[in-house]
DNA sequence: AGTGAAAGAGTCTGATC
DNA sequence: GATCAGACTCTTTCACT
């Protein structure tokens, strides 16, 4: 499972900061970077898959671009009776949800919701409002990024299975 | 700049799917799905760059097998007189803040910290309260995720100058 | 804008150290 | 584990439509 001892070392660390920074960097590529052949690079960045380390790689798309220009944080609050589980179920209906997460404070979770203006968010939002557990909800909008390079500025939401098709 | 008309059409837009979906697929690949040669492919996901709608390719790694098992959202109240300018400089000086953006709300900003453990994330908590204008933070850890293959649940931040390495 | 061909890179497997 | 070698695939450019 994920119980076994380190599965990488510093060599691999430097590969993934490569895959990071270039996903579709060649073997090769990497391999002159890290001081390594290409041959060595691709049996790593295999093993750093099959151990889940590396989970995938994803072209980022700036939302913007797309006409998604609207984004914002939903705090929820639910009946106290709402477990974890249905609350992901009720976070799936919702294409425009990007991430979702439950936390500490007040709120039960924390949504990020992607928009295609204040219209689309508003209709997302009575949505979210009328699935069964939810009671409340408290927004914040989005004004501007102050790291307009992270991924959460500018990636759409890949998917396990399904086709990312939905959010393009 | 952005002003231009619709830089795509649906044949983009199935093709940026297919590159989210798998950064590393080969444009024949993406040219049989797609129902294209690989060479126009190719010409399309080269605009598509240039344009700035694909902004880059990226590794999704997993930060808790990297050993970042801390996950916070920091609300940030600022003295009246910051302007986000200098708000995105503080934010740049702390490499564990993994995006950043102003908010409506009583808040001015709102963080998305990472930190390996909760000893490392009080540290950077520390950190941020002592530069200049920050007058109050309030901090909601991040439980458990509600939609675990979205990318800000599992992606390092990509670097556009400097290599990803400090976060690795 | 799309296709097809051709040269150079890159990938991937298997053998070897 | 890493390297080398070979077959195969992909990328990239260019000429053509």
């Amino acid at each position: 499972m994920t119980s076994k001892a380190a599965p990488f070392d510093d060599l691999d660390r430097k590969i993934m900061a490569a895959l990071i920074d270039n996903a579709r960097a060649s073997f090769a590529e990497i391999g002159a970077a890290v001081g390594l052949s290409s041959t060595a690079i691709k049996r790593r960045v295999d093993r750093l898959r099959e151990n889940n380390v590396i989970t995938g790689f994803t072209a980022t798309v700036r939302p913007a671009a797309l006409g998604w220009l609207t984004e914002a944080y939903v705090e929820v609050y639910c009946d106290s009776a709402a477990p974890p589980r249905r609350l992901a179920e009720v976070v799936r209906n919702h294409p425009e949800i990007a991430a979702a997460m439950t936390v500490t404070g007040g709120a039960d979770a924390l949504l990020h919701v992607r928009a295609t203006d204040v219209e689309h968010f508003e209709e997302v939002l009575e949505r979210i409002r009328t699935e069964p557990f939810i009671r409340k909800t408290i927004s914040y909008m989005v004004l501007s990024h102050l790291l307009p390079d992270s991924p959460e500025a500018g990636a759409s939401r890949p998917s396990t299975k399904g086709g990312a098709a939905n959010r393009l």
